[in-house]
Parts: C-alpha cells; sequence; structure tokens
DNA sequence: TTGCATATACGAATTCCATCGTAGATATTT
DNA sequence: AAATATCTACGATGGAATTCGTATATGCAA
C-alpha cells in the first residue's frame, strides 16, 4: 500500500506547478499562483513546508534557496480525485462520469479516436 | 450564469441520499447516513439547515417536521465536480481523464458498450 | 561595510467545516 | 393531564486549512 495521499485543494494548486516545472523554488510556484489569484509569499511559503512535513514534496536545502520536488504524482492524484468523485457523485459508476465528461467538454476528433482505440483494445483483453 | 454550488463533503453525502428519496425529512436522511457511519441527528439536522441557508435544498415548514428537497440537481454537482479534477489534475483534458477512468474502475461489456454508441452518435453530431 | 533584497522559520489570527449539547416547542402515549 | 418522544433552533466547541506578520539569516550591490 503506498502512503496516503490527501492533498488539500491549496496543496493541489501548488502540486500542479510543481508537475509542470519540475523542480522548482518557493518563489517560482508563488509567482505562478499570483497569475492566478493574489496570495502572500509567505502563504505558498508555509504551505510548501507543511506539504514537506507531510512527505508529498522533498526538499534540497542545500542552499540558501531550497528547492522543492513533487513526491506525490499527477497520476496518484488523478486516482484519488476520480475514486471520490465517482462514489460520491456518479453512484460509483465511472462509465457514467465517462460519458458526462464527454458531453460537457469540447472532444476533439482526436481525442474522440484515441478514446475508440482504447476501447477497442479494452474489448479485446475482456475477450 | 447559475448560482454558485459549492457543496462541502458533508453536503455531498447528504444530497446523495435526497437524490435518491427526493422530498425527505431530516431524520430519513439521517438513518440513511447512520447506516455507513455514526453521526449524531442534530449535526444532519444543522447541515441541513445551512445547506438550507444557502440555497441549495429547499424546505416545507408547513408541518412540525420539515420537508426537505434538492435544488441542486446531481446533474450540476457532476459538472461542478468533473470541472474542477479536470482542471487541477488532468490539465484540462477531459479525455485524458476518460481513459484514466476507464483504466482504474472494472468497467462492465454493457458499460463499455454505452460508451461505444455514445461515442457513435457523437462522431457524427461532429460529422 | 553598510544597506537592501530575498530567503526561511514559525507563531498567531482567521476562517471554514463538522459535531454536539441543550433549550424550547409540539406531538404522542399512557 | 402527565410523562415521554420527537422535532427545530441555535450557540459553543474543536479541529483542520489557510493566511499573514515578524524575526532572523543570508547574499548582493553600492
Amino acid at each position: 500500500m503506498t502512503t496516503e495521499i490527501k492533498a488539500t485543494e491549496s496543496e493541489l494548486e501548488i502540486l500542479q506547478v510543481m508537475w509542470k516545472m519540475g523542480q522548482c523554488t518557493v518563489r517560482d510556484v508563488h509567482e505562478e499562483l499570483a497569475k492566478g489569484k493574489d496570495a502572500g509569499y509567505t502563504t505558498t511559503l508555509k504551505l510548501m513546508q507543511i506539504m514537506n512535513d507531510k512527505g508529498m514534496v522533498e526538499r534540497d536545502t542545500t542552499a540558501k534557496t531550497h528547492l522543492y520536488k513533487a513526491l506525490v504524482t499527477r497520476e496518484q492524484a488523478q486516482k484519488t480525485a476520480l475514486d471520490k468523485i465517482i462514489s460520491t457523485v456518479f453512484k460509483g459508476s465511472a462509465s457514467e462520469l465517462v460519458i458526462q465528461a464527454l458531453g460537457q467538454h469540447k472532444t476533439s476528433k482526436e481525442e474522440i479516436d484515441a478514446i475508440k482505440k482504447y476501447l477497442e483494445q479494452f474489448d479485446q483483453a475482456t475477450k
């Protein structure tokens, strides 16, 4: 069993930035977040320190300016998030979620094809 | 723009019951929740009162025992939840979410077929 | 080297959510 | 009618998440 990952909203916002940038500083993250909303620098700092305490990120403290890196992967977070909403709003039905998702978000032809292809292979596996 | 719906975890649990039952009393909801976890009756009551204040449910106070009904629909909640996770953990890509969802949840042959059918019709619409 | 910018650490205030106890009103039972 | 059960209202508490201020250390520029 992997370690429990229970990221809060703010932590997820931060993780998003870290997933995109890879290793980064508090300032990196803060600047990125500041584009979307105003938040104090020390708020981001504190959050990242907490995430470090929780083991969600790792930190290189060699230099004065610390370097952070996400330990939680985007895939783990995706799984957690999916499980949650499937059970709370989709009555446990993944297919209902799939159909809703396809319906309300514009999906390109390529994406549709990718999904179809995926389903084919899926079929074969299930025989 | 529709009214802001921001249901908390507990509120979602309650909504789930209300979606299933339609109009119901606090006790109805409480009994249902009590099957899964233990919670005090007044906790449920308070929560439902708050939901009423927020306009998430409506209430008929004619009789001593009030009757509640969800105003937020399951579809709205689904949309809200999907939008959120697609933007936070799926980089805005609905198709990625779809593939993940199919991958990690066992999906029956029937469901797969339903999805395929949906995709066909989708294709035609997009031409 | 003095001053300014920028970093971490950390305590404190605040807000939000969930939980519960108790008071008071209204039914229901005996 | 008195006792009992059940309801709503609502304040209080506790805890988690978030935000911020301030102290202190470190690097850099004049």
